[in-house]
RNA sequence: CUGCCCGUAGCUCAACUGGAUAGAGCACCAGCCUUCUAAGCUGGGGGUUACAGGUUCGAUUCCUGUCGGGCAGGCCA
């Protein structure tokens, strides 16, 4: 796999070089890292110990010949062996003040990659039914899925974001009848109120619009109320255009866009589910039981064989989710990243199987699963737990509104999908180090307020001399940004990111440290000119940093 | 009962996918502003990585078991 490291890519080809003539044709997977103990030099690597093994010699004996072989190269001072084997490189000054001119030269680009390019995939989430406001798990989905993309495209991958929802199910009909009862005067409580009814305040507002007869408009459907309470169709078309408009509000609220949204319904109006069991039935994977049929699930690692279609004859919900990932596959994505809940876990090994089943060249991993854990709210130090627009949740448009969009993209993106969040109200209003969103952006800011104060133009630091860059926080800083693109190609691949977040944070702490310890614009030209270059460079990676996570870079706070 | 995920400082979380002495932030204690934003910084104490084995030069990471938590287990979605 390759580095992206700038330095660690170069130390790479002189060790291969010297590979070359120690262990020639030697199978060696490459390894170098940054020692967490700074007296193990810069960069070490275990390539001696690696081949010890199979070359049967001793790993440090390796080691002496591996840098007895290395080229003569101004990054290295020094390479010394420790340990049971490692190589520890020690590397010059210039080496890292290399990377300022590589970070301004690329800006925008900094920390872009070129891993996916040509390449597609395909990004489901949300993904909401329109039965109501977008809660703050879908916030968490919308967070996740939106930085991925941005991740995904910076690696250079094409990417293209999907919406799948069901216009016609079970819970569209409850919330049809649920409008249609509102509209004819009821309300929740009343006797006659059914018991699966939605009972938040949007039902009333939704049914206040329709006997008007207003026109809704959503960013895939447009539809004319009829006003008529008993004309339950018109109803249901009413509110589905009216929900999916007030997501869009929602999601434009957290600055988030798709490019497609795909109906469920559409996947049985155009064949595909027919021909999805089609498919299934003649690759004999298929039986009758009990009156239904039968996908043998088991036979693609599923503990039990699932119903596709039930003895009413109606499928079951999994049927159209195969028919629709056929879809993605055919549509040419090669690749398809689906972010859901985890208490949808259970659909994966059975939409894999019947992808599997249906014998149509879709590799074994087909799609990739991200599953994320709830989030609560709290806020004075309790849980908030419903709203009055939703009824029994608290929306996300509800925490953008306490909170910023800023602060709850950075905060849902701070931890790994899969563990438990609590969003913490309080702690997202503080204007102080305790709140890691303005601990970031303030970072940004000081750097534009120094370079506000300086006065010159940013191409007068193209030709600065480093060479005053020495004082520990500089070099630990220099350090920090030549790993960013590394945590970008990382966040991407691992589908997390979470560690494009934590980095953030740890070079906005670099970042305050040296500026509290050295002024910039000292009197000295060759120092003053040397610490905005590096400046600058921070400033860049920040600000290309937050971008992926769709949060912004202020320039005063 | 079965499957998947998780268990790291008092709390919230990291740890470059098997590397050397497990790191940050809160909280607690002690300091730093006539200076480009103190919305900040510096220092200190804190750990048998839930527990018990196994794999190898080396394990928080991989395997097995136990305990504890979450989510699933329908001809619901």
């Amino acid at each position: 796999m390759p580095s992206t490291h700038p330095l660690k890519d170069q130390l790479a080809l002189l060790i291969g070089a010297a590979l070359e003539t120690v262990a020639p044709g030697a199978p060696v997977s490459l390894e170098i890292e940054r020692p967490k103990n700074p007296g193990h030099g810069d960069f070490s690597s275990n390539a001696a110990m690696q081949l010890a093994r199979p070359l049967k010699k001793n790993p440090r004996e390796l080691a002496q010949l591996i840098v007895a072989e290395l080229p003569v190269s101004p990054l290295i001072a020094k390479a010394e062996i420790a340990g049971a084997g490692f190589i520890n490189f020690h590397l010059t000054p210039a080496a890292w003040h290399g990377i300022v001119p590589q970070i301004r030269a690329d800006g925008t680009q900094f920390g872009r990659g070129d891993a996916g390019t040509g390449h597609s995939v395909l990004v489901e989430f949300v993904s909401a039914n329109p039965t109501g406001p977008l809660h703050v798990g879908h916030g968490r989905q919308a967070a996740l899925g939106d930085a991925i993309c941005n991740l995904y495209a910076a690696q250079g991958w094409e990417v293209y974001r999907e919406f799948y929802y069901n216009d016609a199910g079970v819970q569209i009909a409850t919330l049809a009848t649920s409008v249609q009862v509102r509209a004819k005067g009821l309300k929740p409580g009343d006797a006659a109120w059914p018991e699966a009814a939605y009972n938040g305040d949007y039902i009333a507002d939704i049914a206040a619009d329709f006997l008007a007869r207003q026109t809704v408009k959503s960013d895939d459907r447009e539809y004319t109320a009829s006003g008529d309470v008993n004309d339950l169709d018109s109803i249901r078309q009413f509110a589905v255009a009216y929900l999916r408009h007030e997501q869009d509000l929602d999601l434009k609220a957290f600055a988030v866009r798709f490019d497609n949204y795909y109906l469920e319904s559409s996947l049985y109006t155009s064949g595909r589910v027919e021909s999805t069991v089609q498919k299934l039935e003649d690759a004999g994977k298929t039986y009758e039981q009990d009156g239904a049929l039968w996908l043998r699930t088991t036979d693609y690692g599923d503990d039990k064989d699932r119903v596709m279609r039930k003895s009413d004859g109606t499928y079951t919900y999994f049927v159209p989710d195969v028919a629709y990932h056929i879809a993605k596959w055919e549509r040419g994505f090669e690749r398809a990243i689906n972010i859901q809940g985890t208490d949808h876990h259970g659909t994966i090994a059975r939409v894999r199987a019947g992808l599997q089943a249906a014998g149509v060249g879709i590799p074994a991993g087909y799609p990739d699963y991200l599953l994320h854990t709830m989030v609560r709210v709290m806020r004075g130090g309790e849980e908030v737990k419903i709203s009055k627009r939703a009824g029994s949740y608290v929306t996300l448009r509800d925490l953008i509104e306490w909170t910023s969009k800023d602060a709850v993209r950075f905060f849902l993106l701070s931890r790994k999908a899969d563990t438990e969040y609590i969003f913490d109200v309080d702690l997202a209003l503080a204007r102080n180090t305790d709140n890691p969103v303005y601990y970031v952006q303030y970072a940004h800011a000081r750097i534009c307020r120094v370079f506000e104060e300086w006065g010159g133009q940013t191409a007068a630091l193209d030709s600065a001399d480093l060479a005053p860059l020495t004082a520990t926080h500089e070099l630990a800083l220099l350090q920090r940004l030549a790993e960013y693109p590394e945590v970008v190609a990382t966040a991407a691949r691992e589908l997390a990111p979470h560690l494009l977040v934590h980095y953030l944070q740890m070079l906005a702490g670099d970042f305050h440290a040296w500026y509290n310890a050295e002024k910039f614009l000292v009197d000295e030209a060759a120092t003053r000119l040397a610490r905005l270059a590096l400046a600058d460079a921070t400033r860049i990676a920040i600000v290309n940093g937050l971008t992926l996570l769709g949060v912004s870079a202020p320039e005063k706070m």
